[in-house]
DNA sequence: ATATTCGTTGAATTTGATTCATTTAATGTG
DNA sequence: CACATTAAATGAATCAAATTCAACGAATAT
């Protein structure tokens, strides 16, 4: 990956590096509408123009600041041998709500305002447009489960998928609009029992018995 | 109500309800962002500070474009006689979704951004902070399932009420993150089939047979 | 008839994001 | 090594839009 890179690239990421630290701090300290450029660029002790040189728009360093991968978070639960499906499913609700949280609650916030529209991106040159509503992790676990024979394969499965995550985005959002008093991360038992066994359960496989 | 309004209260409300109007006309046209003060004044046909006689930030006018009083809602759907649970939750969220999605889809993309933190209002004078994540309509849906003995009454109300208005919540982001491809609205029948119908059958009375 | 109050006006102010001409320094080249 | 080229940094200038406010005029109250 780094191969060679010359001293200047090295800088310039260093100074990439140094704008989204100090983005991160003042964000989850005072909120993005608090936060000006010239504060970021401050505090990150470089010039509010070099800001321009990294990000197009102020929003966009919002991207960097949650760099979870839930696609890979589906991988790794889908990997254990051990565990059944509702574990599973438990692993994967748990560590989106808890790396969510992670990342600070007035980061999601502005993540979510930035992605409630569909962003227009260039993708090697092309405009592209960006659906940020993306269950798709949610569908590989379920697969999963179908995969080992879990589950019928006849369930509905991007119907389940869909919902799962959207409850899983509802529980985002009344943890930010809650301030916080609703933890995502400590409901997911409670999600799992209540609402996602109960919907998976009528294509729970019937173990021969 | 309007008891005797002098001609000038009259002309003020009108006034008002010109803003709002326009406001909506605009926001849902353009979005928020992309509507300015003096966009909304000039359509409304007044100046541009009257705008701030009615609404103290440009936000503000957002929360009145979306009257659907979902406590209201619940209150219709808990006046069904002849509907079971099942059809009375389905009602509600119906009209949730259906109530949200005809109200415009920039109009509740402003209105979750707005409502994401907490607000400070004015009530009585005295300041509060007002949460947003309000499940008791959904609450008292369930309720009126316990009264009416069709829910055993060792449910965990607060728990289910506010998973499944996650539900809600998460399909109203993921119609607004989709550009609208995701209609909630569409999905509630399967919503209620494969998600909340399952949730709350561990608690359904079962009758005398 | 006069004083007061309230809504209206639009220009002035303010704030903060974004641009851009210029500078600085690293890299590549003969 | 000198020189040309290019990438990155700078911060003052620009721009856009929200918000304020002092002055105005019509309606209401006395």
């Amino acid at each position: 990956m780094a191969d060679k890179m010359t001293n200047r690239q090295l800088a310039a990421q260093q100074t990439r590096k140094k704008i989204i630290n100090a983005a991160k701090a003042l964000i989850a300290e005072k909120g993005f509408e608090n936060t000006s450029i010239d504060d970021i660029a401050k505090k990150a002790g470089v010039s509010t123009g070099s800001f321009y040189t990294y990000f197009k728009k102020k929003e966009d360093v919002v991207e960097e600041l949650n760099k979870t991968d839930f696609y890979r978070l589906a991988e790794i639960a889908n990997a254990m041998e051990d565990k059944d499906l509702t574990e599973r499913l438990r692993f994967y609700c748990r560590n989106f709500l808890g790396n969510i949280e992670n990342t600070g609650i007035e980061i999601c916030r502005q993540w979510i305002k930035n992605n409630l529209s569909p962003n227009d991106m260039l993708l090697g040159g092309e405009e592209i447009t960006k659906y940020r509503y993306d269950y798709r992790a949610v569908k590989a676990v379920l697969s999963e489960g179908v995969r080992r024979g879990e589950l019928e394969n006849n369930l509905p499965l991007d119907e389940l998928a869909l919902f799962i995550n959207a409850q899983l985005y509802g529980l985002m959002v009344a943890w930010c609009m809650t301030d916080g008093e609703v933890k995502g991360s400590d409901k997911t038992d409670a999600l799992c029992d209540t609402v996602i066994r109960p919907a998976i359960s009528p294509y729970i496989k019937k173990t021969n018995f």
